[in-house]
Formats: structure tokens, C-alpha cells, sequence
DNA sequence: CTCAGTGTTCAGTG
DNA sequence: TCACTGAACACTGA
């Protein structure tokens, strides 16, 4: 479920269900790579009998606070996301598929049932998601080296601008760098630069102001805009991207027929329209 | 069988 | 030390 808009959704739905409860009873799945070699029965230990105070995210970190430390951490990698008995989950278009129907759901890594009775589960198919305990997870890393949040603390323009001056990588690694902009992954970034009409492999100390800040505002936009559809990509605007980016097929176009190009960056796919990019 | 896939980390390089 | 690059990680499904 990985970037922003996704795991604001994973964030929400946690705190719908979890927001205020109890945790009554914890299940570990035995996998020592997403709970980083913390043994289920230290996790029983962390989390039974705490309230879940709140639900927080910062970039695509998302944690509880409970009513005492230590506090559970979770990221979903590629193929993580939460699951509650009642939810329909989002199709990635990575990662395999699921059966909306099925409880327990596949690749069960949590399971956390709460004292008015409702349960959350976390699932990743992929295993390179990460669950772990921190004692104050805002000032520890991983969230301790993160960037804004493009959700949450935008830069202001000239802040802005100052930032991307400061940078020689190309504008779409430096998009993907969590110490940059926490939260953007793969089709944020692409989607950020098309919209804006900027090339991915331009440096980004090369970006005039008035290109800065055409990027500064399409990326709060973007962003904005899936959450408010709660990362629902089938009510993103026609006019995007990204339904049109993935598979990297030759003869893909744009809504207005533009074609799309893709090209490896900073080791990622990257589709771009070389005809709208400068 | 091969390879791509909404992500992060770390060793190696300049 | 900093900034950047590419491979590795792990697994499903096309």
C-alpha cells in the first residue's frame, strides 16, 4: 500500500478502529525479517493491555501512540497494508492479488484484536515491509530522518526553491529521497513532473523559480488530491498519468495522445512524455 | 523461465 | 564527510 495517499488510508482505517481501544490480544506471524528479529512474545508484551491513544503518519511511516512506550512503527514496503474484517483492500498494481472475501486475509504479519471486539490486521506479501517498536518514534529513526511532509508541513515557495537549488541529483531521485520529500514514491514522483512539464533527468539545481514552483504546487496538489478520494485511484482525474504508466508498454499515450516514454532513473521505471517534459 | 513491481538500505565510488 | 549509484533484498504474477 506504499506511498502517501496510501498509507494516509492505512492510517485512517486504523484509527477507526483502533482509535481509543484496548489492545487485547496480539498474533505474530514468525518472521524475524518484517519484525526486524523482535520475537512475538516481546510484541505481546509491548502492545497487550495498551490503549491506542492515536494513529499517526508522517511520510510513509505510520505508528500508534499508546498509552505507554514502547510504540509499534509500521511500513508497508511494496506489499504491505492494513486489513480489517469489514474493509474492501486496494488493488496495487504490484504485489499479488487478493481476495477481498477471504479472513484472515493472505500474509498475515499482525493481528491485533481490540476490546470492543474489532480487529486489524496488517498484511505484506513481499516481506519488505518493516513492523517495530520505538520509545519515542517521532524523534528516533526512521522518522527522525525524513523529509517535510508534503501532506502535512509543505515548504513555503521560497523555502522551496532554496532546496532544490541545493541539489545536483536529477529532479526524479531527488523527488524519491526520503530526507527529501517524505511520502513520494514511484508514480508521485512521475506524476509530480509530468504535470509540472519537467524533465526527470534534469538536475535539480538546474530548475528555474517559476519551474520549482510549478513542481512545489503539483506535488501538494497530487497528494491532496488522492487522499481526499482516500487513495482510491479509480476516482483520480482522468487526466493523470498515472493510469496510463505502468507495464511499460511502447505504445502507451497520454489521455490527449501524447506518447509516454520509460526510462530507467535512479534505478526505478520511470515514464515520462517527452513531447510535455522539458 | 524471465522479469517487472506504488520501497529501502548499504557498499562502493568520486 | 557528503552525494550519488547500483545491487540486494523477497516474492508474486504476467
Amino acid at each position: 500500500m506504499p506511498e502517501l495517499p496510501e498509507v494516509e488510508r492505512g492510517r485512517r482505517l486504523a484509527e477507526s478502529v483502533a482509535g481509543g481501544r484496548r489492545i487485547e490480544h496480539v498474533w505474530c506471524a514468525d518472521d524475524e525479517i518484517v519484525f526486524d528479529s523482535i520475537a512475538p512474545r516481546a510484541w505481546r508484551r509491548a502492545l497487550e493491555g495498551k490503549r491506542v491513544e492515536a494513529a499517526r503518519r508522517w511520510g510513509k511511516q505510520l505508528w500508534f501512540d499508546l498509552s505507554a512506550p514502547p510504540h509499534p512503527l509500521f511500513h508497508f514496503g511494496m506489499t504491505g497494508a492494513f486489513r480489517t474484517p469489514t474493509t474492501t483492500p486496494l488493488q496495487l498494481k504490484s504485489g499479488p492479488r487478493e481476495d477481498p472475501a477471504a479472513w484472515p486475509p493472505r500474509f498475515v504479519k499482525i493481528r491485533m484484536r481490540f476490546n470492543d471486539g474489532g480487529e486489524l490486521v496488517m498484511v505484506d506479501g513481499r516481506r519488505l515491509g518493516r513492523i517495530l517498536l520505538r520509545d519515542d518514534p517521532e524523534r528516533q529513526p526512521p522518522i527522525a530522518r525524513l523529509g517535510f511532509d508534503p501532506l502535512l508541513a509543505m515548504p513555503p515557495p521560497k523555502r522551496f526553491s532554496e532546496m532544490l537549488r541545493a541539489r545536483s541529483a536529477n529532479v526524479k531521485s531527488l523527488l524519491l529521497d526520503q530526507s527529501f520529500a517524505a511520502g513520494v514514491g514511484n508514480w508521485i514522483a512521475d506524476e509530480v513532473l509530468y504535470q509540472a512539464g519537467i524533465d526527470p533527468r534534469r538536475r535539480a539545481s538546474s530548475l528555474t523559480d517559476a519551474e520549482a514552483k510549478r513542481m512545489r504546487s503539483g506535488l501538494a496538489a497530487i497528494v491532496k488530491r488522492a487522499v481526499d478520494v482516500n487513495a482510491d485511484n479509480s476516482l483520480y482525474p482522468r487526466s493523470w498519468l498515472f493510469h496510463r504508466r505502468w507495464g511499460r508498454q511502447d505504445d502507451a499515450k497520454t489521455a490527449s495522445g501524447q506518447p509516454i516514454e520509460h526510462v530507467t532513473i535512479g534505478g526505478r521505471t520511470t515514464a515520462w512524455v517527452p513531447s510535455a517534459q522539458r
